[in-house]
RNA sequence: GGUCGCUUAGCUCAGCGGUAGAGCAUCUCGUUGACAUCGAGGAGGCCACUGGUUCAAAUCCAGUAGCGACCACCA
């Protein structure tokens, strides 16, 4: 045998350790019910440092056989496109240990990996790229641009999973799934439409956080609020208006249509019930004076100017009073042209030159400094802009009952417990969850819609405008009669949802005009009757009869020009379809009401279109523990093959769910309703929540402060083990965790430590002859055992032996216990101030003179290092295994000792 | 505003009814045949504060103060 450097440098072992385990076949477990092999074939192997045989493959394979309960872990599935960093490690060491000890107890043990396709972050990851390139998103068009990130992902995605295996995690790497995954997919469609046909999910017109810089609504937990000082301002809509309100923004008062105080409010109990028209700047509204206890009397002046389409509470208000909501901001935000001449106008710039008409007007009575919450995007820190618009939702409330109820009734166990309040608070008092987002990579929602293939357009009847249509940046002004509608051009892709969002009786947003500009006709709008999508039209030269193109293109023909659109607007009428609004007092002919279809496969017939959003990111994660193991398949054919189960059947529910406190909520909670509701089973029997890595300084970490560790290099410089057993030690669930380079570089000195100790031992059984206990690998017995009762051993040996029994109860009940910290903490103190610093020193005299005491002192020392490594192995698996390689065949139960048997 | 935590040695944290603990830092001494990524030893704490329960409280209860997190949000 070589001999052992004086130094363990991490770097020469790690790759290949790794990959010995991967070949070895110890990752994955196998649910094939046939009896387990003694596996006695790995001591036949003799060299133990050499090439793993494919006989000792098939003999780990065989190791981890389903005769047992199975230990099922569901690893939280990073970003694809994500780079590992601390709180990576941390989740991977906690787990890693998991796996390991219950391989270790022979126990079938799964950890099954993947990948996330994080729908906005990795959508803006990939666009932001391309743009760097000079393409943009919308040039490329859906299909091209999906395919630009799946090409992305190719690329990039390994190198998260890559990291993964560089940390030690021993997880079934055969069983690795990503959220887009074909089998994932079918999960996905399968839950939406399953909770579709239970009413569960539905569609429908709300206010929603709407972030303008991502371009797509959030649910609510997206949004984070950040304090700051805004000002507020008090002031009169116009002169004749008889009360002060107070905002910090003025800018959405064009859309307010009531104003609300306090019951109990004397001051304006008189003005209740009455209805007032305003003239703010040029906007005419009608507001009414409303009372609701929401308003907060002392809170300035009392009165609250309701913006229903712009305000949570306020549409909340306008709901219960029936009051009017007129949306005044944009999807890109922007005012829209209901703000009149600030129309066009971002919000901030509307705000500025609406304080400055308000001064000027003598309508503010003051300004304060004011100490409010903005609302802003958790993906890109942009502000909120809450609007109306028309979205998916998942009804809560009968998924949050089961949910609460699982962990009330024990089938979920939380660990910290403190944790379950904070749950039970947030099922309380949950609201439904926006599950539709105006992005392109993700899941598509599985809901196609059809209208009338063909369409008539029929000419105006009265005074105003009957009929438009709407595509994407085309119809622009449009002139048809003697009167012509402003049609907007639709920009970015989401105005087609825009439009799409009216419903019948709104308001339109356009605006009428005389047919020499586009000036607005009265005050009117018009209503909106109807609003229909349809796929095929070809009345065009009816269309475009009237339609005086040749004056915006100069020099061109009108039969020119009306080729040149009808052939632009079939080509885009094909592929986006068109929106068609019916406005008063018009008639469509040949219309029918539009249909719907939910379902897993696309329906049959022309004319169908597939509602253009993709799902929430945690919709497919909520579905993760079971979407892996292949459920819906599983679930619906349950097939049982002679002697074998399906994953599915064989692995869930899953035993520990591993996550960080901070995604209680847009995680964990999801996976326990989705799961409960979907396969009528809680999706874990217990959550281990860790907390935050932080610094030495308990700061957080972050890139400005300078103070963020990469695992990678940390890795480098002091070896996988020591940054693992620094994230373990001094760590309890649900805490943030201290570390630093000097916590891990004392960690390294504990491997460098144990692997001291090895080589120590290892000598002395080199030098000594006759005395390597173990001799009997049959024997299953500990090996402590058999020695307890050798005549050679003395009294203080026996009692050594008893302390390390000890240890090894300690040891395994914390573990039993997820107390991976104290676990550590014994480990780490036995094995270097007791096994180190007394017993091998103690020992060192006694290995002087040739004996049956000397027998007795290698044999405690070798006893002692083999279960020592056992159950280090979890904590810090490289030089464990490492030593393992150099130790004699003989005194090994398995040849590597990942699969080796756990002390007891 | 609501909820949940935290406050123990210089620092980071365990302990959660029975004589104050660990790691790091610090001090003294030692050590070149397992390991200097070492060994032996020491110093350092009214366990935030005030009351209560108890034979006994860092530990249980109530309150106070500081810190932190989460949820909600007042326009």
């Amino acid at each position: 045998m070589e001999e052992l450097p004086k130094a363990y440098n991490p770097s020469d072992h790690e790759a290949s350790i790794y990959k010995m385990w991967e070949d070895s076949g110890a990752f994955t477990p196998t649910t094939v019910s046939s009896q387990p092999s003694p596996a006695r074939s790995a001591f036949s192997t003799a060299d133990a440092g050499g090439a793993v045989s494919r006989e000792d493959k098939i003999s780990s394979g065989k190791r981890q056989t389903a005769n047992g309960k199975p230990f099922v872990i569901s690893m939280p599935p990073p970003n694809v496109t994500g780079k590992l960093h601390i709180g990576h490690a941390l989740f991977i060491t906690l787990q890693d240990i998991l796996t390991r000890y219950h391989r270790m107890k022979g126990e079938p043990t799964l950890w099954l990996p993947g990948t996330d396709h994080a729908g906005i972050a990795t959508q803006t990851v990939v666009d932001k790229a391309l743009q760097k390139k000079g393409m943009s998103r919308r040039e490329l068009g859906r299909e091209k641009f999906v395919e630009e990130v799946w090409k992305w992902k190719e690329e990039y995605g390994g190198e998260i999973t890559r990291q993964l295996r560089s940390m030690g995690a021993s997880c079934d790497w055969s069983r690795e799934r990503f959220t887009l995954d074909e089998g994932l997919t079918l999960a996905v469609k399968e839950a939406f439409v399953d909770f579709y046909r239970k009413g569960l999910i539905y569609r429908g017109e709300y206010i929603v956080n709407w972030c303008p810089k991502c371009a797509t609504a959030i649910s609510d937990d997206e949004v984070e609020h950040k304090s700051q000082t805004s000002k507020l301002y008090y002031f009169k809509y116009d002169k004749n208006f008889p009360i002060i309100i107070a905002t910090t923004r003025p800018e959405t008062k064009f859309g307010d249509t009531a104003v609300a105080v306090n019951p109990s409010d004397k001051r304006y109990a008189k003005f209740v019930g009455k209805q007032f028209e305003i003239n703010l700047d040029g906007v005419k509204r009608k507001i009414k004076i409303i009372s609701d206890r929401i308003v907060d009397k002392d809170f300035g002046t009392g009165a609250v100017g309701l913006t229903p389409a712009h305000s949570m509470t306020d549409w909340k208000m306008a709901e219960s009073h029936d009051l009017g909501k007129i949306k005044i901001i944009n999807e890109r935000g922007r005012m829209n042209e209901n703000a009149g001449k600030y129309a066009g106008l971002k919000v901030l710039e509307a705000r500025e030159k609406l304080v400055e008409y308000l001064r000027q007007n003598n309508l503010i009575e003051k300004e304060e400094d004011f100490e409010n919450n903005l609302s802003i995007c958790y993906r890109c820190g942009g502000a909120i802009e809450p609007l109306p618009s028309l979205q998916w939702f998942v009804k809560m409330k009968p998924l949050a009952e089961k949910a609460k109820k699982a962990v009330e009734d024990g089938e979920i166990k939380i660990v910290p417990k403190r944790f379950e309040k904070v749950y039970f608070h947030w099922m309380d008092n949950i609201h439904d969850w926006c599950i539709s987002r105006q992005l392109w990579w993700g899941h598509r929602i599985p809901v196609w819609y059809r209208q009338d293939a063909k369409l008539e357009v029929k000419r105006v009847k009265g005074k105003v405008w009957d009929l438009k249509i709407y595509g994407r940046d085309i119809f622009n002004g449009i002139k048809n009669g003697t009167k012509t509608i402003e049609l907007r051009a639709g920009r970015p892709e989401t105005d087609e949802k825009y439009w799409g969002k009216f419903k019948a009786g709104d308001q339109s947003e356009f605006r009428l005009a005389d047919e020499n500009n586009d000036q607005i006709i009265k005050d009117e709008k018009p209503i909106v009757k109807s609003i229909k999508k349809v796929t095929h039209f070809d009345n065009f030269e009816e269309l475009f009869a009237n339609y005086k193109a040749e004056d915006d293109y100069p020099g061109k023909s009108k039969k020119e020009l009306v080729e040149w659109w009808t052939k632009r607007f079939k080509e885009r009428i094909e592929k986006h379809g068109i929106w068609v609004f019916e406005l008063e007092n018009s008639e469509i002919e040949n219309s029918s009401d539009s249909e719907i279809y939910v379902g897993t496969t696309p329906p049959r017939g022309e004319g169908w279109i597939q509602d253009e959003d993709v799902l929430d990111t945690w919709f497919s994660s909520g579905l993760w523990p079971f979407s892996t193991l292949g459920w819906p398949e599983n679930q619906l054919k349950v097939k049982r093959v002679k002697g074998k189960v399906s994953d599915f059947e064989y692995f869930y529910p899953t035993t520990i769910m591993e996550t960080g406190y901070d995604i209680l909520f847009f995680w964990v909670a999801r996976m326990i309703m989705m799961g409960l509701e979907l396969t009528g089973r809680a999706p874990f029997k217990t959550v281990y929540l860790h907390g935050l890595v932080r610094d030495e300084q308990n700061r957080k970490m972050s890139k400005s402060l300078g103070n963020v560790l990469d695992p990678i290099d940390i890795s480098d410089k002091f070896g996988t083990d020591a940054m693992r057993m620094a994230l373990v030690v001094g760590t309890t669930a649900g805490n943030d965790i201290a570390v630093g380079e000097s916590k891990i570089q004392g960690y390294r000195n504990f491997a460098n430590k144990v692997w001291n100790i090895a080589r120590f031992v290892i000598t002395n059984l080199e030098n000594s002859k006759g005395v390597i206990p173990g001799k009997d690998p049959e024997s299953r017995s500990p090996m402590s055992e058999r020695f307890a009762s050798d005549s050679r051993m003395t009294n203080q040996d026996k009692k050594d032996l008893e302390e390390f029994e000890k240890l090894k109860e300690t040891v395994t009940k914390a573990l039993d216990n997820l107390e991976f910290s104290r676990a550590g903490e014994h480990l780490y103190g036995y094995v270097w101030h007791e096994f180190a610093d007394k017993i091998i020193e103690e020992s060192k005299k006694r290995l002087e003179k040739e004996g049956p005491d000397k027998e007795a002192a290698i044999a405690k020392l070798t006893v002692i290092l083999i279960d020592s490594l056992k159950m280090l192995h979890p904590f810090i698996p490289f030089v464990t295994e490492a030593i393992w390689q150099s130790l004699p065949t003989g005194l090994k139960d398995e040849k590597l000792l990942i699969s080796s048997k756990w002390p007891e």
